[in-house]
DNA sequence: TGCGGTCGGTTTGATTAACCAACTCACTAC
DNA sequence: GTAGTGAGTTGGTTAATCAAACCGACCGCA
C-alpha cells in the first residue's frame, strides 16, 4: 500500500467515516445477522450476544445512517423487524473479507461457516481492481491525495 | 471494548473472531497508519486521533494477536516502532472494502484519499470468488453451515 | 551547566458507555 | 386467569474512555 505525508490532524478518510458507522463491537454482527435473514430483535440479540439495551441503540444508529430499515410487521401488538437497505447490502464485501481474515489469521482450522458460490466451489473472497479486473498484489497501489 | 464479554458469542463465526481483534474504534485506524508507513507512537496517535493511553492498550493487543510487531529502533534512548506482520498486511482487503463503502455510502462526493492502481486507473476494490474469479453478485452465495 | 524539545509512554480524575437483571406493555394461546 | 412471547425500558454497577498533566531518558545547543 501507498505511503502518505505526515499530517498533523486526524486524517480526512473514508475508512474512518465507515468506522464511525460500523466500527464497534456489535454493528457488523447485526448486519451479519440480517444477511442471514434473522430480522427480529430477539433473534439478533441471541445470535450476536449483544445486550438488549445496546442492541436497541445500535439498531437505531444503523437506521439513522441508512444501513438498515425498521419495518412494522404487526399492527397489534406493534412488532417490528429490520432489513438491510442497499447501503447495508453493500457491506457484504467488508464482511466477506473480514471472514476470510478471521479464518486465516485468527482462528486456525476449518471455518465453521462456509459459503458456497454458484460456481460450485466454496466462496473465498478476493479483492481486485474494478478498473482492470486484476487481483490485488503487493506494491501495486500508489497514494494520490487530493489537495 | 478490549475484553470480550464473557463468551456471549452464540454464533461460532470467524467474522466475530476477526472483530474480537480489530472490531473497535481504533485498531483498524492503527493498521491504516502502518500501511501508510507511519510507524511511531506519536505519529499514529496524531493521525488517528486516538488518546495515547488507549493507543498503548490497542498496540499491545495487536502485538499480542500477531497483527503488528514492536521493534526497538534506538538503544539510548530506548525508542520503539511498530510494523505490520504478514497477518496485519492481510488486512488490506478489509481496509479497501471499508474505504469503498465509506466513500459510497457514508460520505458523498469525492474521496479525499485516492489510490492509483498499477494499471493506471484509480483503485476501487471489488470482491470476487477466488475459485472461479467471478465478481460477486447478489444471490450467488449459499450457506453451508457445518455441524 | 542549564534550557528547551522529542519520544514513548503512564498517571490522574472525570465522564461516558457497556453490561446485566429485572421489569413493562401489549398482546396470543391455552 | 395463567403462561408465554416480542420488543423493548429501567436501574444500578462496573468498566472503558478521554483530555490533560506528568515522567524519565535522552539530544542539541550555547
Amino acid at each position: 500500500m501507498p505511503t502518505a505525508p505526515a499530517d498533523k490532524n486526524p486524517r480526512d478518510c473514508t475508512i474512518a467515516d465507515a468506522l464511525d458507522v460500523v466500527g464497534d463491537r456489535w454493528s457488523l454482527l447485526v448486519v451479519r445477522e440480517l444477511f442471514y435473514a434473522q430480522r427480529r430483535f430477539t433473534e439478533i440479540a441471541r445470535n450476536t450476544g449483544a445486550p438488549r439495551d445496546i442492541l436497541t441503540t445500535r439498531l437505531r444508529k444503523l437506521v439513522e445512517h441508512g444501513v438498515i430499515a425498521r419495518e412494522q410487521y404487526s399492527e397489534r401488538p406493534a412488532r417490528y423487524e429490520y432489513r438491510l437497505t442497499p447501503a447495508g447490502r453493500a457491506l457484504s464485501p467488508v464482511l466477506l473479507t473480514l471472514k476470510r481474515w478471521g479464518h486465516e489469521h485468527v482462528r486456525g482450522g476449518a471455518d465453521p461457516v462456509r459459503f458456497d458460490h454458484s460456481c460450485g466451489h466454496e466462496f473465498v473472497a478476493g479483492v481486485h481492481c474494478t478498473a482492470c479486473g486484476d487481483t490485488l498484489a503487493n506494491d501495486q497501489l500508489t497514494l494520490e491525495s487530493k489537495e
